[in-house]
DNA sequence: CGCCGAGTTGAACTGAATCAAGAAACGTGG
DNA sequence: CCACGTTTCTTGATTCAGTTCAACTCGGCG
C-alpha cells in the first residue's frame, strides 16, 4: 500500500484535499508497517503523533491497579492518538498497541499544526475527525450509563460485527466495562431448565 | 451584559478574535435574557443553534421510558448545544433548559459556518471548544465506568463543587448514571453503629 | 506431548436499583 | 404570615445484575 492509497482512504472518508497540500502532507508522514501487538506509544511518553489507520487495528488501554482497562479501539480508515497527551502536551496516561498486522500513516504534531495553519481544508479534516470522534464517545456514555452487559455487547457488534473475530475477548470486556466472566455468560447463554 | 463584554468572555476562555470577525459576530448572534426552565430546544426540533452562556447555566437532557436523563451540564463561558442535531443535522433526541436565570449568546448553524469559512480564526475557536468537549467526555467515560457513586459525586464536587447549590439533585444523580436515593445516601451517610 | 494463555463455568457475595413511605423545603394565595 | 399543596429529598427493606474468586476446558505451539 502506498502514499497514494492511503491517502485517497483518508480522503474518502474526511475530506478531500488539493494537490498542493496532499503534496505536503506525503512530505511529512511516515507509512509504517507493524505486527501485532507492536506499540505505538507507552505510558508516560509524551505521544504527539496521530496515526491514521490504513489496514489492521489499534487500541488505548491504560493500566488501573495493574489492570489492562481498554478505552478505544480503532480500525481502518479511522485515526487514533493518546488525547490527552495529543491534546494537552502531557506525559500519555495511555498506550497504544497495534492488534493486527497494520499499516500506518503516522503524523506529528508539529506538522498537523503547521498544516492546519497553511490549508485551511487540512484543519477542518482535523476538526471532522474530532467531531466524529465526539460523537461516538456521546453514543459511547449513553450506551454504558444505561445498558445491561448484554445490550452493551449487542451494541458493539451491531456497531463492528466483526469485532469478536479481530480483538480478544479480555479488551472487549474491559472496553465495555464489564468483565471477562459476564462477557462469557453473555455470549453462551445457559440453557434454563 | 452587552454584546462586547460575553465576546471578551469568549475571547478570554477560548481565542482571541481579530476586530473585524468580531464585527461580523456581533452581526449574526443573538443575546438572550431567560428565565430558569425555559427550554431552548425541545426533542424532535432541528436544533441548528449554539449557545454560549455568559451567564447561569443549562443542562441537555433526553427522555427515556419516560425518565428524565441529563446529559450534559454547561456554565458560565461554555457552549452548549444538541451536539447530534447541530453536527448530523438530524432531529434533536434532547432537550435543552435553561437552569438559572441566564444570559446567552446564539449564533446559528448557518452563520458559525459562514464565519468560519470566512476567518480561520473562528474555525479554530470551534475547533478548540469541540476538542475541549473530547476531553471531558473521554474523562466522563472512565469516571462513569470504573468509579463507584461515591467516587463519581466526590469527582463531579471537584470539578464543580458549587454544583449542588444550582443544580437539583435528580438532574446531578442521573447526570451520574445514579438514582437519587443513591445519591441521597452518598451525601448523608448513615452512621455505622 | 505438556504447558500456557485465553476463555468458560460455578457459587457466593455485593453495590446499587427498586419499591414504598415519610420528611423538608418551597411557593402561592387566603 | 400561616396553611396547604407540590416538589424535592431522605430513609428503609428487599432484590438483582454483575463482580469476585476459584477451578476447569480447550486449542495452539515449543
Amino acid at each position: 500500500m502506498n502514499f497514494e492509497e492511503i491517502i485517497a482512504n483518508v480522503e474518502l472518508h474526511f475530506l478531500t484535499l488539493t494537490d498542493e497540500c496532499r503534496r505536503d502532507l506525503k512530505k511529512v508522514s511516515k507509512i509504517m508497517t507493524l505486527e501485532r501487538e507492536t506499540l505505538l506509544v507507552k505510558e508516560g511518553q509524551l505521544a504527539d503523533k496521530t496515526y491514521f489507520i490504513a489496514k489492521g487495528s489499534a487500541r488505548a488501554f491504560y493500566l488501573k491497579d495493574d489492570k489492562d482497562i481498554t478505552d478505544w479501539f480503532a480500525f481502518e480508515n479511522n485515526f487514533i492518538n493518546s488525547i490527552n497527551s495529543f491534546f494537552l502536551h502531557i506525559p500519555s496516561p495511555h498506550f497504544i498497541e497495534v492488534l493486527e498486522p497494520s499499516i500506518l500513516l503516522e503524523i506529528s504534531r508539529e506538522n498537523i499544526d503547521l498544516l492546519s495553519d497553511r490549508y485551511q481544508e487540512f484543519d477542518r479534516l482535523g476538526k471532522i475527525a474530532i467531531t466524529k470522534t465526539l460523537l461516538q464517545l456521546q453514543q459511547r456514555v449513553v450506551s454504558i450509563q444505561f445498558e445491561t452487559a448484554q445490550q452493551k455487547y449487542e451494541n458493539i457488534l451491531q456497531i463492528r460485527p466483526d469485532i469478536t473475530q479481530r480483538v480478544a475477548l479480555t479488551h472487549i470486556a474491559s472496553y465495555l466495562g464489564i468483565t471477562l466472566e459476564t462477557l462469557s455468560r453473555i455470549r453462551n447463554p445457559k440453557k434454563r431448565i
